[in-house]
DNA sequence: ATATATATTTTGACTAATCAAAATCATAGG
DNA sequence: CCTATGATTTTGATTAGTCAAAATATATAT
């Protein structure tokens, strides 16, 4: 069996595989998600390759096995499911359910998620509008890209936020920055570095560009 | 912070010292019910000294400290609330649901324990009838005894099954010999080495004194 | 192309947790 | 009082995961 800390690596290779669209994630990369130093991560991807879960290539990067990617996934599955959980049914605050799901996906049990997943009524996004993988560990993907990427007048809403920060969560959910929220961005000042969003009921909200990169959202036909 | 390994020494010496009412236990007994060999045993007291959390009595046995009596209290707590949340929302067989409190106990913080105890409605038993530890670690001491321990014509309620054996749990809840349950004791053969027991609705069952030593009850004013 | 900066790997060391097997202690009988 | 039996401790070894710092490879910029 995998251990916690096998499970952690492969499912941040994973995140950062889907995030970038890349196929192997360098080392460097493994190192500062996990919060290890490089030779840390060097090491470990050493046994993760003998123990079948990654592929490494030496001074490149790594990339998951059938395997690892399936571990990954369903750690992701588990991680979004308990999210989900945390908000929905123990109410816990928006900024605080990262944290508390790291440590419980590596206990849970396939049964038990199972059972949470019914008792959830099968959802398929998760809190921040991640969506969950299928049992089967396939996801749906989204083509939300972030704030900065539209253009004056459009209409959007908001999919996810991307950030785990907890100032910038409190941040986002005070300015009604969540999944589902629909905004008209109404200024674009590209040499200002500023987004300026507008509700339909006139809340104005203000952003810099580093943070409107962090906020996916999709075109709305309004 | 202690280690799951940690955790599960305190909350283990915890549970014999309640159930043996012993001040000291034998490093044997740490053993076993933790499966590991005696020497592993004997090196986790030494460790579990130094960092304050018992106290080592070569040759003797140990004891825990304030500390370790408060985190094996708080340990029983979760395990108790976990147990109880997986039959009463998940609706897990009560035969399953030690195994998987005993990996999520480790995972969940103080915070969502709290909040899983608001949404159980602070229950104050188990599924099994044993006490849930309240915050501050006070436990309810019930004067349950055996089954065996009862005379023909007592009239008892069950408080608890004290085995955690799958075969035996599943008899036991297909035969309504479940906390909570009432039995009126109609038969008693000492040589026979035998009990009988009836519900109010005439159902009976039979136990070997070996089994009625692991069912706790309760006198009951009929 | 050469030097400099950056990323990666190697090396040596450490802690927690475990086992097997040998050594030691304690005690209950004779 | 001595010995056999059983419990406990010691010893030496292993694995997972980690760090710091030295060594090496790669990329960048003039």
């Amino acid at each position: 069996m995998a251990t916690p800390t096998v499970e952690n690596y492969l499912k941040e290779i994973l995140v950062i595989t889907l995030e970038e669209e890349i196929s192997k994630v360098p080392m460097g990369q493994v190192a500062k998600v996990l919060g290890v130093t490089p030779g840390t991560a060097t090491s470990m991807a050493k046994s993760l390759e003998r123990d079948g879960w990654i592929k490494y290539f030496p001074r490149v990067g790594v990339s998951l096995t059938r395997n690892g990617r399936k571990l990954a996934m369903s750690m992701l599955r588990r991680h979004r499911l308990l999210e989900t959980f945390l908000v929905e049914t123990l109410g816990l605050d928006w900024s605080e359910i990262h944290a508390e799901a790291e440590e419980l996906e590596h206990a849970i049990s396939e049964k038990v998620l199972e059972k949470l997943d019914d008792f959830l009524g099968r959802p398929r996004f998760d809190p921040h509008g991640d969506p969950i993988p299928s049992r089967g560990g396939v996801i749906q993907q989204m083509a939300s890209k972030p704030l900065s990427d539209f253009s004056k007048d459009a209409n959007v809403r908001i999919e996810s936020i991307v950030d785990q920060d907890k100032e910038f969560l409190r941040f986002a959910r005070k300015s009604n920055l969540v999944p589902g929220q629909l905004f008209k961005i109404i200024g674009k000042e590209d040499c200002a570095d500023a987004i300026t969003l507008k509700t339909s009921k006139g809340k104005m909200v203000n952003l810099g560009f580093r943070s409107a990169e962090k906020v996916l959202a999709l075109p709305y036909e309004s």
